[in-house]
DNA sequence: TTCATATAATTCGATATCTAATTATATAGT
DNA sequence: ACTATATAATTAGATATCGAATTATATGAA
């Protein structure tokens, strides 16, 4: 973005890519589901969890709240996850995944398969060891300095 | 997304960095402009550029003409840019910079450098340079497999 | 010339995202 | 107990993005 930093032109080049993958990753996944609606999903599968606070999901995805409200609406209304007030909170919810849910994780893994040939032409596994902790540091540095608003004013909950 | 790859992983990771720089990016920025439409000021005077249609700009930020058609509206309506029909094709359309647009573009640059500081504790140049040449690649190969969709615009022939 | 196809831009409807504001509940301080 | 503040979720309004379909113009082939 701005051309007078080295780090804008990386920025820049991270923009384009995730632009360019997101949209080929929902063209590659069952119609009618979405990336961020994967990414929900696969949160549960991949750390086996059971039920998750709107506010917890959010963070989690460094989205705001609204974000993850209108989203898990959608989903909802689509039969992959099922929302109930938590008992111990009466301002909280209680999110989780149904049959449903899980079968689509499980369809849009099998789906993305099919990306991985292009993927495996364009960047190897070494150059990815090489990228991931630099991002990573980047991304979790990013992630504490975000302004204390809504998102960062966590959840209470300890992560079981 | 799909942790069996780890692109995936790397994907996760740039995916997130994107969303968090552009937001710390709107919001340094002055009120009203936005990141895409920074992107189009930048574009301009970044490579000195006098007029553009609409068509070229999309493909030069790997977006879809409906989506330049949008955000070019808006930034005509700001002043930011101003748009003529081209006079050599009855289709087309030229965007280019006002003046408001580029005083815009200035400050947004200027207001940009207070996030330097941030970013400058998080990677460093030497950390840019490697990562840049790799991310590079994987842009423009992405860039290339892009199905042959209304910007990339190839003739298709009929498979039955 | 005529017609089929290609290209430029747009319109429409949907989703994701943000900020700001609102509502309801919880918690802490006095 | 009361009140002020904090937190959970939501609503409202805006922008960016996509895909599909539409309109208008250009181009190429018969």
């Amino acid at each position: 973005m701005n051309p007078t930093l080295p780090a804008f032109e990386l920025f820049n080049e991270i923009g384009i890519i995730d632009q360019l993958i997101g949209t080929m990753f929902e063209r590659a996944i069952p119609k009618g589901i979405t990336r961020a609606q994967f990414t929900v999903l696969n949160h549960f599968v991949r750390l086996g969890l059971e039920e998750r606070s709107p506010a917890e999901l959010a963070s989690a995805f460094q989205i705001t709240r609204p974000t993850m409200t209108s989203t898990l609406a959608r989903m909802k209304g689509a039969g992959l996850v099922s929302i109930r007030a938590d008992p111990a909170d009466g301002r909280a919810k209680l999110v989780a995944l149904t049959i449903r849910g899980r079968a689509m994780q499980a369809a849009c893994i099998r789906a993305s398969q099919a990306l991985s040939p292009l993927i495996e032409t364009l960047i190897t596994d070494s150059e990815i060891e090489t990228l991931l902790p630099i991002l990573r540091r980047l991304r979790i540095g990013l992630d504490r300095a975000r302004e204390p608003c809504a998102v960062r004013a966590g959840p209470v909950k300890p992560v079981t």
